[in-house]
DNA sequence: GTCTATACACCGATAGAC
DNA sequence: GTCTATCGGTGTATAGAC
């Protein structure tokens, strides 16, 4: 158990080969946009003549879906931590959860179009890489039921008010928080609207 | 005024052929998706040799361009239309122009991509072309005051409320409504957010 | 494991013949 | 106005030297 054996030595070092790659892919597509992304372009950027990437990927496709595996697990790892954060009252949570959400998704327009937009041709996520997303999606619903939104309508609506949220800082004011800012008031809308005939429970504002 | 020149009868002949070629371009781009449109695959469809298509238009962006222009125009004439079609209210003239908008959005998912997603790398389109969307925002704003809202804020969040809906309606449900049947739970959550503090004004629902 | 070399099938775009 | 021919670019793939 703790020996290392050859074998893990030649993976290892082929595991940090591939980080290498994925790592100058997301300088060259912040520098160039997502879909200028080439071969050959990424295998001078790490010294390396693009035929040799197929060793590490077995297709421009296969890199697209572990830059999404990244940016899926860097989410998660983000609205955990701000999940963390502070006071843990319902409200509290889910107010910082969707502040970590929004920021993530403003803060690097082309992760947020690889991961929401789909603009790459014919790429689809494998289901490993996929899978991240679902776990997001899944808490935030168990967020809001904990916030008492239990209506699937709401939830629907909840999750259309933060993707245009997104779409609208993206497209219009990228860089800025024209849109983001506007988040505190659509949650406190949110939950009053679906809230609205019901018991009024505890709503705090902080 | 009345006789009809050689060179008029030239150009209404290119013109001619212009609108062939970007019917053609439409019908390709909804069976292959916008980024699959290629110029071999076009001047097939119109009985034309790729480099033939020059002629008509100086590159492919000029005809994305072009294709910007259409859906920009048709979606002007769709909410004039829904704006005369029923009672004058403002509220309810503004509930007829949000469905035709939404409806205009999710019914060709990639007219929306090209009108909204921009989902073309390099493609911008030219003044002219975005001329009527300038217009339309234009009237959704005086739509909106007429409703008495005029806080900018509440105007971000109409625009991001309905940007949303279609996104996710195109995104995760096409075809379906189960986003656009939330329009008008939407509007009055928005209209009675933006009233809320203010005189309640007339809010007719239909 | 990386290289060179070569190939294939595409792509947008241009030059020039007719 | 349409064609043929051609260019430089793309992703992808294979063969073989070192």
């Amino acid at each position: 158990m703790s020996g290392t054996s050859p074998k893990d030595r030649r993976t290892a070092r082929a595991e940090a080969t591939r980080r290498e790659i994925l790592d100058a892919a997301w300088a060259l597509v912040r520098e160039e946009g997502l879909s200028s992304l080439t071969m050959r372009d990424l295998g001078a950027r790490v010294g390396m003549k693009a035929q040799s990437l197929y060793v590490y990927f077995p297709s421009k496709h296969a890199i697209y879906d572990a830059m999404f595996g990244d940016a899926n697990r860097e989410l998660v790892a983000r609205w955990k931590a701000a999940v963390a954060a502070g006071p843990q009252d319902p409200v509290s949570v889910l107010r910082r959860r969707t502040a970590a959400f929004l920021h993530f998704c403003a803060e690097e327009p082309v992760r947020y179009q690889l991961l929401f937009q789909r603009t790459i041709p014919g790429f689809e996520p494998s289901p490993e890489s996929y899978a991240p997303a679902v776990e997001t999606l899944e808490d935030l619903h168990d967020r809001l039921r904990a916030c008492g939104v239990d209506d699937p309508r709401a939830f629907d609506m909840w999750t259309a008010m933060h993707s245009g949220l997104v779409a609208q800082q993206n497209a219009n004011d990228p860089g800025g928080d024209r849109w983001l800012r506007l988040a505190d008031d659509t949650i406190d809308m949110l939950l009053a609207h679906s809230a609205r005939g019901r018991q009024g429970e505890g709503e705090n504002r902080s």
